[in-house]
DNA sequence: CCCTTATATTTCAAGTTTAAAATTTCAGGC
DNA sequence: GCCTGAAATTTTAAACTTGAAATATAAGGG
């Protein structure tokens, strides 16, 4: 039997190449069948989940990106008329983000699709993997914290 | 209970979090520590476990990464000194790439304290955890090729 | 030998990502 | 009111990443 961090260093290289080859199965979808993007669905999608509006900065902690790239892909979706940028009345830093009528609608079919791409990748697991998965997954978000 | 298509919504998303902060940690911890960064690593650790050399589409396989991407790496590696390119005598397409002396040296070091790292991150989940959720893992794998 | 097709790599433009610096605003102590 | 330190956001430079185009070479059929 291989030494605990040798299984360990084995499962977390399994554990990338899985989340990579998805995100890249994902990114591709999204490029061919909606000309967008995985960052430019991943904030939408936070926005979609948060519809009163985010913060910048909540935006960011949400997706686990910087503040200056979370700047950049808003950016870029305000620029297309899919998300609103509104200045806080009562703390003139903040700035709250939220889908426009038009990236609200695109999301909406985004959302769909999206969740039906998830099923070719993972719909071959059953519900007790999926909830032990669960729980190995919440028990692994502990060490980062250690 | 939540339709299994919510379920695998969830469980990916969970998955994406884990792996991202857990990215995350690394990264900061090459830089801090080791003044380098996670794709360098990546790729170093890949020629460390091929000793004998590897054309760059390999390279970029075994990565799953895009060619531009691992020449544009192998690229800054390779000026820094701790990689060397070597054409195929049989085929004048083909470019080896190998870590040199002094990339083998840096990275068995980068590796070591890697591997404490991945206690770090990982280290509370049990042997049953890791047989579980390698087993998992290798049927998520199989989704990507359907 | 020539042509076509496929393979290996690099180049390129655009987008993504990070960490650090800069800017603006807020909050509290004095 | 003023200062100091903290917080929210943007800006910047450098690196990373992708997908597509360009280049060079190989392989096989006619």
């Amino acid at each position: 039997m291989l030494p605990q961090s040798k299984r360990l260093l084995k499962m977390w290289i399994r554990l990338l190449r899985v989340t990579r080859a998805s995100e890249s199965h994902l990114r591709e979808f999204l490029r061919v069948n909606h000309d967008t993007t995985l960052p430019r669905f991943d904030v939408m999608a936070a926005l979609y989940r948060r519809r009163e509006g985010v913060t910048m900065s909540d935006l960011s902690r949400m997706l686990l990106v910087s503040n200056g790239n979370a700047t950049a892909v808003v950016d870029r979706l305000e620029k297309d008329g899919l998300v609103r940028r509104t200045q806080s009345t009562t703390d003139r830093r903040t700035i709250f983000v939220a889908l426009t009528e038009a990236g609200l609608q695109q999301f909406e079919v985004l959302a769909a699709e999206h969740e039906r791409e998830i099923i070719t990748l993972f719909g071959g697991l059953s519900d007790t993997d999926l909830d032990t998965l669960t729980d190995i997954l919440k028990r692994m978000g502990k060490g980062e914290r250690a």
